[in-house]
DNA sequence: GTGTTGACATGCT
DNA sequence: AAGCATGCCAACA
């Protein structure tokens, strides 16, 4: 049935589940490293429907800038937390370079 | 089939 | 540094 997911998705949570823990990507890298280099805004839509019992880190993924996306709210300060408590560390609302995850 | 939208990226000013 | 403009590609109305 169901098409199993394109390969689209299922690189990029192969690509997400990569991610060490402490570590952050960014949708262009996960995007590139999943053999997509120019669909980083699909990336970031495939966060948004992820089910809230996901089991990928989709926490580790941000934007180019080091930042969380979304307008701040709720989710924003739950990525936060997830990626303090996983042992990143928050220069104000960037994350540390030193934290960006390396291939 | 066309137009808009979207958890972005990159380049220029 | 920060902001504006352009590029890219799939899903949706």
């Amino acid at each position: 049935m169901s098409q199993a997911m394109d390969e689209f998705s299922q690189a990029v949570f192969h690509i997400v589940g990569s991610i060490p823990t402490g570590y952050t990507a960014s949708y262009g890298q996960v995007a590139k490293l999943a053999g997509y280099p120019n669909h980083s805004r699909h990336v970031g839509k495939l966060m948004g429907r992820l089910p809230r019992g996901s089991k990928l880190p989709w926490y580790r993924v941000i934007n180019s800038q080091a930042k969380i996306s979304l307008p701040a709210g709720p989710a924003y300060e739950r990525q936060k937390g997830l990626l303090l408590a996983e042992g990143v560390e928050f220069i104000g609302e960037r994350v540390a370079k030193a934290h960006r995850w390396q291939p």
